[in-house]
DNA sequence: AAATTTACTAGACGATCAGTCTATAAATAA
DNA sequence: TTATTTATAGACTGATCGTCTAGTAAATTT
């Protein structure tokens, strides 16, 4: 019995190892429900490789650290949930004020599904941004830059279309709407409900009535 | 040279050691601190040790684990903030939107003075929870809670004296302000600015605006 | 088919983590 | 005076942290 527990096969892999997803696409994907469930600081590299079952000489041949992975975790994030707020939000069969209620309906059934364990990924880095490199402060604030025009482009439907007053500055909307909803989010984790993601909704809309 | 470094004192410290604050309290009151900025995970113990120049043996003399620790930090601060804001919401001189207009003031002064860099200790131990015991989420919740009855009560003042329309559910908007305040405090953190603090506080007071 | 490059892996490394333990000594109670 | 309590000092433990080096082997080039 010289080999009763075979170590792992060293090397280059085969070209048809039949593995779906490449390596470095398994780190990305589990790092992004890692760090939307407790963040980087707190997340040790040893969890992510195991869990993902990659070696940690793989990791360090992907990422040059663990803060360049987390950078490389923001942009992967900050565009998949850019394609799913266009998603509610380009649906052209829905008035726009619609579709942004379609949106916090989504995002709402997300956090449900997950028992209110996952929040939001840039805004759990942003409240660490105390723990973390300045590196992190830029990318962070532009994926939120990103997210508030794509609400302002919604809002600018609406007014054009006449949903909401013409008085409206719908840059500033957006920008209200995205620091309430990450308040929101942080209090839906903490009572585990979507109250304050329904109650922050119901407001903001409120705060769209055309003022007679 | 048998004693060239000699080491501190053992024992019982003398009644007239002359330190103003006592251990606990100095613990306490750094705890406070580098909460407010980093967050417990991702602070060590050493560093608070060294830094208020405790030894470990004292800190497990008085805290039975870093979670009582942080747990007493919690009650500890959210007496300190609920004192702060009665001292701008109880201000008899004042109509009660002032009131409140002097805490938002009052809170973007002292963001403004630590260069934006400490945040609120309760929204940086919430958005943590994920990577904290869950012993933490019911102290967290009651701290709100108690805040969110101060600016409540604040809001029947006003609605009392005409201020705000009667139609206003102020139990539903002091929840409304805590969500989107701890909101704009994360986004100012990210931004360094208090433009997000003061975005917020427009869009709520215009929110309690009489309908006409 | 030999040499080189690319893709990847195993595990050692020192630092730091929360927490424990024994020793020490002043203050207080008996 | 003696015993007990309160508080400090810091070495130590074992686990875990992020990082790095040396190596293996397939793929590609020559």
């Amino acid at each position: 019995m010289e080999n009763s527990t075979p170590t792992k096969r060293r090397g280059r892999p085969l070209k048809t190892d039949g593995s779906k997803f490449a390596t470095k696409e398994k780190l990305l994907r589990y790092g992004t429900v890692v760090l939307t469930e407790k963040g980087l600081a707190s997340t040790g590299l040893d969890e992510i490789l195991k869990t993902v079952g990659v070696p940690k000489g793989s990791f360090y041949h992907y990422f040059a650290s663990k803060d360049e992975f987390g950078l490389a975790v923001i942009q992967n994030y900050g565009a998949y949930f850019a394609n799913k707020l266009d998603h509610s939000l380009l649906n052209k069969e829905r008035a726009p004020l619609d579709c942004l209620a379609d949106f916090i309906e989504d995002a709402k059934d997300g956090m449900a599904k997950h028992a209110f364990k996952r929040g939001c990924l840039i805004g759990n880095l942003g409240q660490e941004l105390g723990a973390l490199s300045e590196k992190f402060r830029e990318p962070l604030e532009n994926v939120f830059l990103d997210w508030q025009n794509r609400i302002a482009q919604c809002l600018e439907k609406a007014k054009a279309s006449g949903h909401i007053s013409s008085q409206i500055n719908v840059e500033e909307k957006a920008a209200f709407f995205w620091i309430g909803w990450e308040g929101a989010i942080l209090r839906a984790k903490l009572v585990k409900s979507s109250a304050p993601l329904d109650l922050f909704a119901k407001h903001f809309f409120n705060s769209l009535q055309k003022q007679l």
